[in-house]
DNA sequence: AGAAATACCCGTACGC
DNA sequence: TGCGTACGGGTATTTC
């Protein structure tokens, strides 16, 4: 679930702690989060290398390191935090690295989805994601021509990372609500208008996720309060907060989708 | 080629 | 109470 703004905010919390640091050991208790390498060829390669910066790139965690790039995507379930080397770790922790000041980062994932990769260039990893919705080269004509290149339904084009990067189910439900757009309208339907509403509406979302530190949801999800202000995600059957309307719950790509069927109409409402 | 469906996981919630 | 099972969610892989 971490989408987003909850890997900004994981971006937040462990920079401070991790930048500088130089790695000197790993434990890997579930090889399978590895992407390619085996726990010897990862631990052998990432031994005395130094966090030159941490950053992100759509959902992809990135610690720049004194030789190579490791990229944690933390899927569903994952989590990361610092701790002390000699202190208890959180439950379903699986991997771990050691710093030279006796410090771990440790990376819990309950349902061993997230994934693991040390590579020369991180660019081998998040190079062929979509453009990143909040940098400011992202503008509502750029948004409105590559809808209109598609013409597949809104709600799983905005999943598809290649097409924008960084948006899950949650955060897409809340633009598709904000924008006022069906999530199975046509994408290539869209007017300049509609776009630069959703243009909008995604970046109202987003932004409000990393303002509240992300959203906190599921016992999985450690995360800061954006469920108290979630407009239709989980909210099936509760008033929508715009029109009064029975928020509905669908099933759209295999996905859970939430809408109010009165706000965001499939097709234009005549009288 | 591109889009849709499936596999990968497992704690929880639910039905019987 | 206890057992069995469906569910969710992101993305790589498989299928269409």
């Amino acid at each position: 679930m971490p989408e987003l703004p909850e890997v900004e905010t994981r971006v937040r919390e462990l920079r401070q702690p991790c930048v500088g640091r130089t790695i000197c050991g790993v434990q890997l208790d579930w090889p399978r989060h590895l992407h390619q390498l085996s726990p010897q060829q990862f631990a052998e390669r990432i031994h005395g290398q130094t966090v030159t910066q941490l950053w992100r790139r759509g959902k992809y965690l990135i610690f720049d390191l004194t030789r190579d790039a490791l990229l944690i995507h933390l899927r569903m379930s994952g989590d990361l935090c610092v701790q002390p080397g000699n202190s208890a770790a959180e439950p379903h922790t699986h991997t771990r690295l050691r710093f030279e000041n006796g410090h771990e980062l440790r990376f819990s994932d309950a349902r061993k989805f997230g994934r693991v990769y040390l590579v020369g260039d991180a660019q081998q990893i998040v190079g062929k994601l979509g453009p990143e919705p909040l940098a400011a080269a992202f503008n509502a004509r750029q948004l409105h021509t590559a809808l209109r290149a598609k013409n597949r339904a809104l709600k799983p084009l905005l999943l598809d990372q290649s097409f924008l990067a960084g948006l899950g189910n949650i955060y897409t439900d809340e633009a598709l609500f904000i924008a006022g757009l069906h999530p199975q309208r046509r994408s290539a339907s869209l007017s300049l208008a509609e776009a630069h509403a959703l243009w909008l509406a995604l970046r109202r979302a987003l932004r409000s996720g990393i303002r509240h530190n992300g959203a906190s949801i599921d016992w999985v999800y450690r995360g800061g309060q954006q469920q108290l202000h979630f407009r239709v995600y989980q909210r099936a059957g509760q008033p929508c907060l715009r029109c009064g309307a029975l928020v509905r719950r669908i099933v759209v790509a295999q996905r859970g989708t939430h809408f109010c069927p009165h706000c965001q109409r499939l097709t234009r409402a005549r009288k």
